[in-house]
DNA sequence: GGAAATGTTTACCG
DNA sequence: CCGGTAAACATTTC
C-alpha cells in the first residue's frame, strides 16, 4: 500500500527490468484491474517498447514508442512484480521481450483499488494525472504556493497534506512522520498555522521521504515488496504510526492514536502542538 | 463478529 | 458553484 517512497522504489525496478523491452502481449484477468477512463483494452499495448517509466505523486506511468502512455495506479495494495512466484492477486499480465530474454510483468492487487490504463498525454502529462499536484521532489513543485494555499484553507493540517491535489504523494504513513518530525499536531487548523509552521511540515516531509527512499519504502508485511519481492526498510525508523501507546523517540511520552477522515493518525501529544 | 489496513472518488451538506 | 466532510469501493487479517 504505497506511498511516494514505495511508488519510487517500484519505478526504480521498473527501470531495471522493463525499460527498453517491447510488450509482446497484454492480458487483464479482472474486470477492476483496468480504469473505465481507459481510453482502449490494454491488450492494445502489444507490439509498443517501453521507453521510459515516469511519476508524480503515487501515479506511474509508462512512456511507449507511442504517443499514448500505460498509466497505473497501485491502490492500496497494487504491486508490479517480475516473474512472481505468487500469482493469486494477479490482475494483469505483461510480456515482455528483449532479445531472446522474455520475461512477465504480473500486476497483483489484492485489495483492487489499484488500475491500470492507457490513456493520452497533455503537455506530458497523462489523463488521470493532470489534476494531480506536482509531489514535493517536483522541479515544478512551488514551495510557497502550497504555503499559501494550505493556509487559505480552514482544514487540519493532516487532511490538506493528503490532499493530492495539493501536493501529491505523502499519504497515511508519512503525514504522521512528517507532523511528528515538524511537532506539529495533525488536527492543527490550517487557517491558525504559521507559514513557517505549515513549511516546516513540507521540509519534514521531504525529509522523512528522502530517507524512506534510500531504503526502499516501509513494508510492513508482504502487501508492500518492490517488483523483485523484496521489502523496504524504513519501518525500523517510524517514529509515529502505528506507535500507539509506545514511548515517544523525543520525550518519553506515549504516542496516541486518534481516528478522523476515516483514518488513524498518531502523534506525541506532548511534542505535537496545535498552534506554532 | 467488529475493526482496521500505506487510497481515491463520489455523494452530500451548508 | 465552492469548500469541507463522510461514505463507498474489495479483500484479508487480527
Amino acid at each position: 500500500m504505497p506511498e511516494l517512497p514505495e511508488v519510487e522504489t517500484v519505478r526504480t525496478g521498473l527501470l531495471a527490468h522493463v525499460v527498453g523491452h517491447k510488450i509482446t502481449s497484454a492480458t487483464q484477468l479482472h474486470e477492476r484491474a483496468q480504469n473505465p477512463r481507459s481510453i482502449a483494452p490494454i491488450e492494445d499495448l502489444a507490439g509498443s517498447t517501453v521507453l521510459d517509466i515516469k511519476r508524480r505523486g503515487k501515479f506511474l506511468w509508462f512512456e511507449l514508442d507511442r504517443s499514448d502512455v500505460l498509466v497505473a495506479h497501485l491502490g492500496m495494495s497494487g504491486q508490479f512484480l517480475i516473474d512472481p512466484r505468487e500469482t493469486r492477486h494477479t490482475r494483469a499480465i505483461f510480456t515482455l521481450k528483449k532479445g531472446r530474454k522474455e520475461t512477465a510483468l504480473h500486476f497483483n492487487d489484492q485489495r483492487t483499488f489499484g488500475w491500470v490504463s492507457l490513456e493520452r498525454k497533455t503537455d506530458g502529462i497523462p489523463t488521470s494525472v493532470a489534476k494531480i499536484a506536482p509531489d514535493i521532489f517536483e522541479p515544478s513543485f512551488d514551495q510557497a504556493a502550497v504555503i499559501a494555499n494550505v493556509g487559505r484553507r480552514k482544514v487540519k493540517i493532516k487532511t490538506a497534506i493528503l490532499n493530492q491535489n495539493i501536493v501529491s504523494g505523502i499519504g497515511n504513513i508519512y503525514a504522521d512522520e512528517a507532523l511528528w518530525l515538524a511537532r506539529v499536531h495533525p488536527e492543527s487548523v490550517t487557517h491558525e498555522m504559521s507559514a513557517a509552521a505549515i513549511g516546516r511540515t513540507l521540509d519534514c516531509a521531504k525529509e522523512v521521504m528522502s530517507q524512506a527512499i534510500k531504503v526502499g519504502g516501509t513494508s510492513f508485511d508482504d502487501l508492500y515488496i518492490n517488483v523483485n519481492g523484496e521489502s523496504g526498510y524504513f519501518a525500523i525508523s517510524l517514529n509515529a504510526y502505528g506507535r500507539e501507546n509506545e514511548p515517544c523517540s523525543r520525550c518519553g511520552t506515549l504516542i496516541k492514536r486518534i481516528s478522523f477522515a476515516n483514518r488513524s493518525s498518531h502523534f506525541c501529544p506532548r511534542c505535537q502542538k496545535k498552534r506554532g
